[in-house]
DNA sequence: TTGAATAGTAACTAAATGTTACTTACAGTG
DNA sequence: CACTGTAAGTAACATTTAGTTACTATTCAA
């Protein structure tokens, strides 16, 4: 950790702004899961629990900064798709990382945490 | 990405839920660069911009988690440390994913974004 | 004993997110 | 052709989260 975790980490926090927010590997995810191309609705049937709204702020955000893209389908069906650019694709390893990070590390997570929100001293407020 | 980007990570943000906020990475970058264990105040100057009151929140956060451990210094100097706990020295792989994907690709970000606001046809909203 | 440093908390404001309802356009059914 | 359904959103509003500024309590050093 000592070599990467370093000042450029630091000032360079950019991959954490793209995919932060509370939606967008899940609705990255969902384009995935249908070879990397998926409409508007289908979306939001995909991602329990996302509103229109979400759903439209996310995508436009993926979209600004390249991560897909979005195309309005002008055939018989109407619609619009939203498909992986070459830019998106590069996301696999850091989002592999994560999620092996996630699968080895999980239990530890809620354990500690349950022992935090346990302990007598001083619960101050961080279990929100 | 086929693999790795399913449902799991869908429901298994774990991760992103960690490190996902504004300060976490920097204040954890930070205690790396002082090989691994710093003060309060000490981290209030290293990380520029930020409040006492993000601090305070995002160490707690990081302690509830397991990431960190606070220890009260009971020395002739008063003081709080803050230190890495095994669990936090875990993160070295997928944090140097992070990096390493923002090295290769905060230009094409940049880019992406520079012509999608620069675009003449709707440009919505998504460049707050 | 005054002043500076430590480690915070309290009260408030601003920004981000989310919710519900509405809109416009087209396509198919009776 | 009116009616219903689906698609892809937007508008107005409410809530949640994050951030700011000021303040406190304790300890040390001059």
């Amino acid at each position: 950790m000592s070599e990467h975790f370093d000042r450029s980490v630091r000032q360079e926090r950019v991959l954490l702004d793209l995919l932060g927010d509370k939606w967008s590997i899940l609705v990255l995810g969902a384009i995935c899961d249908h070879h990397g191309a998926r409409r508007f609705n289908a979306l939001a049937r995909d991602v329990p629990g996302i509103s229109q709204r979400s759903l439209a702020t996310c995508l436009r955000r993926l979209e600004r900064n390249g991560l897909i893209h979005r195309r309005v389908i002008d055939g018989p069906k109407l619609g619009t798709e939203y498909s992986f650019t070459d830019l998106g694709y590069t996301l696999d390893p850091p989002v592999t990382a994560l999620l092996a990070w996630t699968k080895l590390h999980t239990d530890a997570v809620r354990a500690a945490q349950v022992t935090y929100d346990a302990r007598e001293e001083a619960p101050r407020d961080a279990e929100a």
